[in-house]
RNA sequence: GGCCCAUUCGUCUAUCGGUUAGGACGUAAGAUUUUCAUUCUUGAAAGAGCAGUUCGAUUCUGCUAUGGGCUACCA
């Protein structure tokens, strides 16, 4: 067999639905397991739709997530897009026109319209086609008038009816569907000299070599006709493999997951985020959500994809290794957009301390303008990591580490600011003031030992002091607090949540 | 409406004729803890329905139901 060869080929009409970038990484996953090559394709061929940006965004995406790419970009840019191989097309429409597979037509958008009104489920077919306005009816000699005269048209296969068409689909097994329900497509519009994807995608896939065509199930009903036009085209004996992909479903509800379900349910579909250049409205995307690539990647693979055995956590290299088209699944996945930060959690667990101090930094201190030290950050994260799913978590549980409260929790306030706390403060700022070696050891056997001496019940003294110094009732536990905050802060704290909670009180 | 595809816990899924139907997310309870959270333990939770094939069906077949996709001069 030869060498495998799959393509991603997004059209360029928006930013990449996460669906897409779902279908793009199982490519890539195919294709590398298999030693392959990945191939990005630019479907263009509709002028009316094409969006600025909308390329740069999708390479962007891919490239954030560790989807690369043999060939279709060079420098950041895709190289291969539809709209630039218009020649090459227009060789093949000719083709299948000199060989009775094509016809032109010549009926308008409106007539169309006015036949499918006038008749309920009208279809372009054998059944309808003698009473319309193409070469077939017209004749020769009228068809050339009217294109030389300028006559928009089209050209449309012809579909024999009531041929049972089989293909085996490396998901599905085999799939049959009766010529009869084709319609006569649409593969070439004069409006614009382009093709329809139909044809676009055949002879692309045929020429780049493609070897297996990975794709969503949105497909699947046009997957005949695709065979139809490889035999057409004479090129059935290559025709690439299928593989047809459940689709990505709302997580309530039904149907297929939408840019408005991430609006309504408040979670990113797409990778990144994008702005409308037309209308000016926001889309947010995994990455400014917080999201590791690496979790995208793997929280995404495992929708509609299962590994044998019970593991769920894979770097893209052990993706790369476990993948097989033979067990992703047959059924639509609903979206759970709470395991996805599940996945998130564990990314951020397993990264190191520092790497994470690093990407909040700057973010804090652009945020909430507060610069703080490395080694500091660096401690503080490692305390807290476990209760965060996203970098931006940090900083709600971390900042009193940096910036002492000014005020403190009222809640927290009644529950743990006892009749005794203000004299148990007192004494407690005594023996903290006594202790010369304040490491977090030797603080916690001091003040633990004063406690025992004096009898006291250990929460009532820990939580008042707590809130002293966090403001809240949270935080790790309260000796790395004190060590990280140090003897003199700690004392002064201490002292400053004396005086106003004594009054408060 | 027509055609195609699908159908196991709330969700993602395992099972490739014989299992106490397994795992994960979420969820409930308990334990731990000086707080919050983590963590740990335990629990609840599923084969759409009806026939058929078979010694035996979640697994194979058919029908029904439900869901989804497609049905454009969009991809």
């Amino acid at each position: 067999m030869s060498k495998v060869r799959v393509r991603f080929a997004p059209s360029p009409t928006g930013p990449l639905h996460i669906g897409g970038v779902r279908t793009a990484l199982y490519n890539y996953l195919f294709a590398r397991q298999n030693g392959g090559q990945m191939i990005l394709r630019i479907e263009d061929t509709d002028s009316t739709r094409f969006v600025p940006g909308a390329e740069k965004y999708i390479i962007e995406a891919l490239t954030w997530l560790g989807i690369e790419f043999d060939e279709g970009i060079e420098n950041g840019a895709a190289t291969c897009r539809q709209s630039e191989r218009k020649p090459i097309y227009r060789q093949y429409v000719d083709y299948l026109l000199d060989n009775g597979k094509a016809y032109v037509a010549f009926d308008t958008p409106q007539e169309l319209e006015a036949k499918r009104s006038e008749i309920k489920n009208f279809q372009y077919d054998a059944t309808t086609r003698m009473g319309m306005r193409n070469s077939l009816t017209l004749g020769k000699e009228e068809t050339e008038r009217l294109i030389a005269e300028g006559t928009p048209y089209v050209v449309r296969c012809l579909i024999e009816p009531d041929e049972d068409i089989t293909l085996e689909d490396l998901i599905r097994g085999t799939v049959t569907i009766n010529s009869s329900i084709l319609d006569d497509k649409v593969l070439y519009k004069s409006a614009d000299n382009l093709p329809t994807y139909h044809l676009a995608n055949i002879v692309d896939d045929h020429l780049m070599g493609i070897t297996h065509v990975i794709r969503g199930e949105e497909w699947l009903p046009s997957a005949p006709l695709h065979v139809l036009l490889y035999r057409y085209l004479g090129w059935a004996d290559t025709m690439p493999q299928f593989a047809h992909l459940p689709l990505l479903l709302k997580p309530d509800g039904n149907g297929k997951l939408s840019k408005r379900d991430g609006d309504r349910l408040g979670f990113p579909v797409f990778p990144l985020d994008w702005t409308d250049p037309k209308s000016g409205e926001k889309s947010s995307g995994y990455r400014e959500a917080g999201y590791f690539p690496e979790a995208v990647v793997n929280f995404l693979a495992l929708l509609g994809w299962h590994s044998e055995g019970d593991d769920e956590m894979f770097t893209m290299e052990q993706l790369i290794e476990r993948f097989s088209l033979s067990r992703v699944s047959k059924s639509g996945a609903k979206f759970n957009y709470e395991k996805g930060k599940w996945f998130n959690h564990q990314y951020l667990m397993n990264k190191e301390d520092k790497t994470l101090a690093e990407i909040i930094k700057p973010q804090i201190l652009e945020q909430y303008g507060v610069d703080c030290p490395m080694d500091k950050l660096t401690k503080a994260v490692g305390l807290t990591k476990g209760r965060c799913t996203f970098p931006s978590d940090f900083w709600g549980q971390i900042h009193f580490f940096f910036v002492a409260p000014t005020e403190y929790d009222e809640k927290t306030r009644q529950k743990r600011w006892k009749e005794s706390s203000p004299n148990d403060m007192r004494e407690l700022l005594a023996v903290l003031e006594g202790i010369d070696d304040f490491t977090l050891e030797n603080t916690e056997k001091v003040v633990m030992q004063w406690i025992a001496d004096k009898g006291y019940n250990t929460g009532v003294i820990m939580n008042a002091f707590r809130l002293c110094l966090v403001g809240e009732g949270k935080g790790p536990h309260m000796f790395e607090i004190t060590d990280m905050l140090g003897k003199e802060e700690t004392i002064e704290r201490l002292q400053r949540a004396i005086e106003k909670l004594k009054v408060e009180n």
